[in-house]
Formats: structure tokens, sequence, C-alpha cells
DNA sequence: GCACGTGCTGAAATCGATTTCAATAACATT
DNA sequence: AATGTTATTGAAATCGATTTCAGCACGTGC
């Protein structure tokens, strides 16, 4: 056996275990009869190419079935046409919504996105961000409350491309997208108010967050309109999760401050309030009226049905997503940085009961 | 003003607008007062470095906040440690779930993922399947009833690596994990029979899907089992949406076959079946049992209760990522490729009344 | 003292596409 | 005929990391 033989066994050896047989640019060069770089021209219509010989090159890469590389497209342009999306958890239909704007938008614009589910990790977050000096992704947006302000604010001076969603961001240059939570907080417990209620609880999220001061902000200014004094004991806060409102609710009710209805920052909390109150006999609403936030979809289909503000979710990632790629491609460098977009309360039946 | 002044202008605003200067291995290298191959053999951990030249060379590394660049890091080595999954509707939670059960196995094995939401269009997933000869992913993870079986042998018949979640795929040669249709469909019915139903009704999904067909051989060996005939005036089919639940159980009532139970071949469905009910003054389960497929989360807070069969999404997930990961590192290569998790029937009030 | 192995290091090739720059051909202008 | 212009093309450099291969220094064995 001579060495050729010996070689072309050895390929074919590779060849049935991995098979791809690679094609690269210089081989449709070579089939068409031209160079690499014209072939790279009519990928990339370029328009300084003949007629003649743009239809050879295209017939070529036709016949071979030619795909160009991502790994050396990439290395050679700088940029990977991709979104990183932290989020903490992906199968919270909030942060799905929000996934799913992103992930529309950035399509039409031909960029991928890369989801990097957090599982409420901190340190995973911090690990993903990490793909932005990788340059594995051109931008990233993050979903998530947990990063702090100074670490986004960090990454976008050193230029990289962040944008948040559904999260107050105090530093001025960072590209954000959010609702009103003054204002939509204000409408819910002005709604309670107008219900008859006169004691009136708050279970809020995480309590340090700029989010949960602004709907304490909506919260307060409502009692006001509504000449109601403001209780300390009315206010708990949870952890966005439902057995968390379950247990908020369950301390306000141990406090002996009697109260006949309860704003909560989101609807997966008042799922917990829903539960705390069947354990103790608790008529919604009746007994007891009750306002949640985001408009999830399983709202609808509770006994009695929940109040809630509508969080137009889809909306805030696309509206995010078609700035953050307009700032990316050098448009709008001086655009505005700070979006908000309006919410509504849906009245049903959870706060239907008038006093 | 000198030159060196001027330039320091320019400098800085170059620095305001782009600023990323990038560090590249040999700045690294000449920093360490050593050469880009040391630096990548301590990057890669590469035993023929001494421990003097290590510590100076991770000394450099920390002080200039070197991070390797991936594209540069893909074309050489041709991977690119990223897994791509393709779904028709990522806010759906059955593909949420096991997105979930994906991401978190390829994390443990350092790679990632790359979100492809078809919006149920056949189009964009034949586009999104691009990804595989682009290489701009290692491996693709298919959550989708559209793209045909054919269409994937076709790529595993060329190398690119491919697995299936949830689905039936009749190709020896794909990988894939999914739940036994029959078994848990025959399980369902059978319940129904137990609770003295003698016609029972089925919405299944797609008519001309393995799935299907697997779930309708469950359905008539549990009628046979039961000693009931098979009426095919009793079968329907929807879209597994609740609109084309709704419609399919809508046809049903029409036939003027009258039916006491009905078994949907997802919750989303059953949830059409419950509002259909609603509409007509049909009670639930007194004048109509429902079993559904999935246990959504909804089906616990439904009034009645959905009575459902547990798909094990996460796990399913998981446990093909897991063997994908295994197959593109070459263990395994004539490993088995077919998988079935155990799913479970959950009894709840949709089907507690017993005739 | 010489041959040889071992441990460590660097120069250069490589991955595959894009882009700059120079060259050529074809044609127009004077 | 000489020069300039334009359209088209290819060779080579480039992106940034990895890896092969060769070389050097040092120690060991004879």
């Amino acid at each position: 056996m001579n060495l050729l033989e010996f070689t072309h066994i050895i390929r074919k050896n590779v060849t049935v275990r991995d098979h791809i047989v690679d094609k690269k640019i210089v081989d449709v060069a070579k089939r068409a009869g031209v160079s690499a770089a014209t072939v790279s021209r009519v990928l990339n219509e370029s328009s300084l190419v003949s007629e003649k010989t743009k239809i050879k090159v295209l017939k070529a890469i036709e016949e071979m079935d030619y795909h160009p590389n991502a790994a050396a497209k990439h290395l050679r342009s700088q940029r990977t046409m991709t979104l990183g999306i932290i989020v903490p958890d992906i199968n919270v239909s909030y942060f799905s919504e929000i996934i799913k704007g992103i992930e529309n938008k950035a399509y039409a614009h031909k960029y991928k996105v890369l989801i990097c589910d957090s599982d409420n990790q901190i340190e995973k977050e911090m690990e993903y961000l990490g793909l932005l000096p990788d340059k594995t992704v051109d931008g990233m947006i993050l979903v998530t409350p947990r990063v702090s302000d100074d670490t986004i604010n960090d990454y976008v001076q050193k230029g990289y491309v962040i944008g948040v969603v559904g999260r107050a961001v105090v530093h001025e240059n960072i590209l954000s997208c959010k609702t009103d939570n003054v204002k939509f907080s204000n409408e819910a417990v002005r709604h309670l108010v107008e219900q008859g209620h006169q004691q009136i609880a708050y279970i809020g999220g995480y309590s340090d967050s700029l989010e949960n001061y602004e709907r304490m902000e909506g919260y307060m200014k409502a009692l006001k309109e509504g000449k109601i004094p403001f209780l300390p004991t009315l206010i708990d806060n949870g952890d966005f999760e439902e057995t968390g409102g379950y247990q908020a609710f369950s301390r306000l009710l141990e406090r002996n401050q009697s109260f006949t209805a309860v704003y909560c920052a989101n609807d997966e909390m008042a799922l917990g309030v829903y539960r705390a109150c069947r354990e103790r006999g608790i008529r919604i609403p009746e007994d007891m009226a009750v306002v949640g936030v985001d408009n999830n979809r399983i709202t609808e289909y509770l006994l009695p049905s929940l109040s809630t503000v509508e969080q137009p979710k889809y909306e805030m990632g696309a509206h995010l997503t078609e700035k953050l790629i307009a700032q990316m491609n050098g448009n709008e460098q001086n655009a505005q940085k700070k979006y908000v977009i309006e919410s509504k309360l849906i009245k049903r039946e959870s706060s239907s009961f008038k006093r």
C-alpha cells in the first residue's frame, strides 16, 4: 500500500465519523474560476462585480451548497449579530413575554438571541455579563433586578451596549424601557379607595429597589388623595413569588391591624393571597379586595378573576430592542435613553365588591 | 497646543464614542515578556508551561483585564459551544419549561443557548436550521412539530447534530426524548371509563402526526378494555390552542352524538372546552368530565381544577441535552437514540364525578 | 566530552472570510 | 499615439486565538 492509498483511508474514516466536509470560499472561487475576493463580493452584494461573473459565482455557490462560516465572519467583522438576554427565570410568563418581544424585533433586524437564565442567582448573572467583553454578544438586555445599577453603569461606561427592561435605573446613560410605577400604582390604589376601602395593605417586591419606592409613592399618593392616613403596619414585602405573597399576607393578618383590601406588586404574590384567604375562610372580594400587577394569563381564569395592572411586556421588550439596535448601528447616539410605556388597570371580580 | 495635547484630545473623543480598547493575546504576551503561544497555553491549562512563567502570565492577564475573543476561538476550534433551540412559541409554558431544562444542562456543560422562536412558522424554522451549516451552533434541539422527519433526517445524515424533544420521530438515528403517548393516553381514558363514562370524546392535536396516532391508539385500547364501541364521530382535532379546543368541542356537540367525557391532547385545548361548557351551561364535572395533557400550572387554579397527564417537560429537555452533548463530545457514538420518560395521570376535580 | 532525553519556549502556520491595494483591460480624450 | 478614466479582478493582509514544529538550555548517562 502506498502513501496515497493510506491517506485516502484515513480521510475516509474521518469522513465517516465527522463527515461534514466543509466548503470554503476558496473552493467556491476555484469552481467559479475566480478569486475568493470576488466570491466575497458577490456574497456581500458589492456593486463592483460584473453581471457575468456574478452569475458564475452564484451558480457555484448553489451547486456546492456553500454556507459562509459564521465564526470567520464574526472575527473579521467584529460583530456577532447576537444579543444576550439575562432573565431570572425563563419559565415565568412575565419574562417569557418580554423575551418574545425581544426575539421578534431581533429577528427582524437579523440578530440572534442568546438566552441567559440565571435561576435567580446573581453569580450566574455576573458570569453571563462576561459575554460582553468576550464579544460573544454585541449587546446585552437585562430583565433582572439583581445586577446592580452601578455594575450596569460600569459596563456602559466601558462602551458595552446594555439595555434594561421593566426596571427603573438611576444612571442617566443607561437605556431602559419600563412603565410608570407611580402612576399605575396610584391608579390601582385609587380604584380601591373608590370602591370604599379605607384600610388598604400593600405587599411590595424587593423593598430596597427603585421600583418599590416608586410604587410606594403611588400608593401613598392615592391614600393622600382619599384622605386616608398612612399606616406603616399595612406594608409588607415579598419576593414576587406565590409563597412570598402568602407569607407577607399572613404576616399582615397577624398584626391585628384590620384592612379590607390589598395591592400586590405582582400577580404571583396575589395568588399567594388567594391561597391564604381560602385557607382562612376570607372571601374575595366581599371580605378582601385584591389587585395585582402584570396581567398574567392566569388572572383571567382565577375565581374570582383578579384585577390587575396590565404590563405591556411584549411591547417593552420589543421597544427596547429597537432602540438598542439603533444605538449599536451608530444611529441616535444622543437619543433618549429612558422610555416609559403606558400600562392600565384592568378591573375584574377581585375588587368588584363595593363597600 | 502641541501635537501631544491634540492627540490626547482625539484619543479622548474616540474613547468617549467607541472606547472598548481591546486587549489581544499578544498584548498580554508583551506585558508578561513571553510569546502569545505561552499565554494561550496558560489560558488552556496546558501542562507544559513552568510555574514561574505561569504566574507572570496570570498576573498580566489579571492586570489587563484580558478576555479572549470568542470569535477567534470559535474559528480556530471549529466549535462555538452554543446550542440552538427551535420552538414555536417561547411564551407557551410547555415550551419554556423544556427550554429551562435544556438551558440548565447546557450551562452545566459550559454551552450557551440560542433561542429560535419560530412564531409557528415553518419558514422561520427552516431558516433557523441554517444555523447548523453556518456553524453558528454546534447542535440544534427541535421542540416543534413542524419540521418534517425527513428534513431532520437529512441534516443528521449530513453529520449535523440534532435532537428532538417531546415528539415521536420515525427515523432510527435521530436522537429524541419523549413520553409514552400510547401508555398515558390509555391511562387517562381508562380513568374516565372507571368513572363510569361510556361515551368518551377525544380532541386530538395535528391529526397526521405520529403523536396523534399514538394517542389515538391509547384511547382506542382503553375503549376496547372497557368493552366500549369506538365511534369515529367522537373524534375531532384542534391545534393545541384554546380556540382550537373550543371549536373542536363545539363541532363535537353539534354532531348530536351524546358523550359525557372528553380527553384533550393538551391543557390549552381543555381550556377551550371549559369556555364552551360555561357558555352553554354544561357543568364540569357533573355533565362533562374533562382530562387534559401537560399539567400546565394553570390547571391547578381552574375551577374545577383540571385532571391532566403530567409531562416531565424540564426533565425531557435536560435529558435530551445531556445525551446530545455526550454525542457531540464523541462519547456514546453508538448509544441509544430514543429515550422515553415516565409521565403520570393527575386526577383532579374535572373528572371526579362518578356516574 | 559527547550523545541524548526532557522541559520549556517562540515563530509561524492555521482557521475562513473580508477588504485594501495594486494591477489589468477596455475604452475615451486630447 | 499618448494619456487618462473607469470597471473589474486578484494577491495579500487582516481579524485573534491555537497548535505544530523546531530550537534552546539543562541535566543525565556513558
